[in-house]
DNA sequence: GCCAACGTTGGC
DNA sequence: GCCAACGTTGGC
């Protein structure tokens, strides 16, 4: 199983809206970027996903699956781009902020740091396990 | 195929 | 609201 992270902008969709599409899940669309779009592309399903809520907040505020492999993007008239659905899964007890991850000197080398503008990472195992430790203790 | 102009993202 | 970083577009 492999570990990724998907930024929104919680004005846009919030894990609040995520959690009240319940098990069917929602559709991971609306990325214009091919990097963004490749990692889409590499997600396959039972996928664990951290949900990151960006701008607003800027903190890491649950837990997604994936559910249904990259599919084309319907609101994507080029055809270029593919989304993902994902269901929710969990909010994290305690969210982690950026602050706190960009502190962490075992998470420095994570996108989410170095490539502030990207919105669909992978995250190694790793770096999977500490940041869920991290959720689970209040600071 | 280069690169200037422009648009977007996202942290601050 | 500003701006740095960076991706995309289009003229040549």
């Amino acid at each position: 199983m492999k570990y990724w992270l998907l930024k929104s902008e919680p004005d846009v969709w919030s894990i609040d809206q995520q959690k009240k599409a319940g098990k069917k899940g929602a559709p991971w669309d609306g990325v214009r970027n091919y990097q963004a779009s490749k990692n889409l592309k590499n997600m396959r399903k039972g996928d664990q996903c951290f949900f990151y809520h960006s701008n607003i907040g800027k903190e890491i505020v649950g837990i997604v699956e994936v559910i249904k492999e990259a599919y084309l993007d319907k609101t994507d008239k080029t055809g270029r781009f593919v989304a993902v659905t994902v269901k929710f899964i969990k909010k994290l007890k305690t969210p982690i902020s950026l602050e706190t991850i960009k502190k962490n000197k075992e998470l420095s080398h994570l996108s989410l740091i170095r490539q502030s503008r990207l919105s669909v990472m992978p995250i190694d195992s790793k770096s999977w396990k500490i940041l869920n430790n991290m959720s689970k203790i209040s600071l």
